[in-house]
DNA sequence: TTCATTTCTTGTCCTAGTTCAATGCGAGCG
DNA sequence: CGCTCGCATTGAACTAGGACAAGAAATGAA
């Protein structure tokens, strides 16, 4: 049960099995069903997930009510609001929502400080963890600002190649920063070559 | 010299005086001259640098030849190209270049593990930093789908007041992702009222 | 099965922002 | 002092992508 995030985790940092244990004695099992929202903007997200099953999406609203979806998580990624962080005050600014009945690890902030104080060499592993989301993000600005819709997709399918199978087209379009009607002519464009 | 890093550093952490002694044993002090380009792409970046003084920027350069900047670090930033780490083999595809003459604290990333070996606390802080940079990336990549490039430039202005006056317009439109020429027409639109 | 709701497609018109000039304008430099 | 040369401005023509509307297809609940 443990052994994807054990997994995960220890990617880039080697943990001994006693750490190990600390660490999974602390994570919380949660099922959530399809279509619920884990975090309400103005909410505080107080929790770090870890998808074991199942897709959530994070999103903000616009100033003119639209969706923008800045993270699919699925199996083995993490998600969480970290704009707030027991070092801020902000209450979140984004939703966060299962797209499919999903399996979650999760732990709160406080119970994340009690990680690292009972295995201080955790810390280096999500720095590291962080590390890797920020060069993604940056990834994706600059894709953003630099490709076309048609470019965007493409790479999308390139990259996520389940996930456009997996959630509705409408989402892909939001996370790409397009419109859903766009994307249906992009789609139409290239399948007939 | 050293109360400005330390500051910075301490930010989200305490350090015992000892801490930020070997923390300040470990900085090399550097200054280099304005245009100076400190990363190339296809280089490795070798460093992370604390702008002590001075200004610089981080861009890409798209399949089209255009630079896309990624940004701009000022007093009191920090800057170094973090999808290269120690743990990624990739040499960089980002370039660094001064745009005034610059006083930096750098460090190597075997430097930083030294760092962290002998100050294991440090790792915390850098996480917390890595995880700001990530909050303000995500904005500004939120920033860039959902508002107009008035919008972007009024906030920009907002956020950075002095660097309108510090760097040429043209990088401000690459920064923003719209044309030196938009830019250059919102801003008359907007002396107008 | 049927009805309803959501998702996807397609067409038409529209606009924010680009591209490509041409022109003006400082600032560094010999 | 004059001369580049990079930078900013302005205008005209163009285009990627958006907004809106209406129909088709798929999903799902009862």
């Amino acid at each position: 049960m443990y052994s994807q995030i054990n997994t995960n985790i220890s990617r880039y940092v080697t943990f001994e099995k006693k750490e190990l244990e600390i660490f999974n004695s602390l994570l919380e099992y949660r099922t959530v069903s399809k279509k619920t929202i884990l975090v309400h903007e103005g909410e505080m997200c107080n929790f770090e997930a870890f998808v074991i099953k199942g897709c959530v999406r994070k999103y903000y609203i616009d100033a003119n009510g639209f969706e923008v979806i800045l993270q699919f998580a699925i199996e083995n990624a993490w998600v969480s609001d970290i704009s707030f962080s027991i070092y801020e005050e902000k209450p979140s600014r984004v939703y966060i929502e299962t797209l499919e009945d999903c399996e979650f690890f999760m732990f709160s902030p406080e119970t994340k400080e009690e990680l690292f104080v009972r295995a201080p060499k955790f810390e280096r592993a999500f720095r590291i963890l962080m590390q890797r989301s920020l060069a993604v993000t940056q990834e994706r600005l600059f894709n953003t600002i630099s490709k076309t819709a048609t470019e965007k997709y493409l790479e999308f399918l390139d990259h996520y190649p389940t996930l456009s199978q997996r959630v509705a087209q409408h989402y892909i379009a939001s996370y790409l920063g397009i419109s859903a009607e766009f994307l249906s002519k992009i789609r139409t464009k290239i399948a007939k070559h």
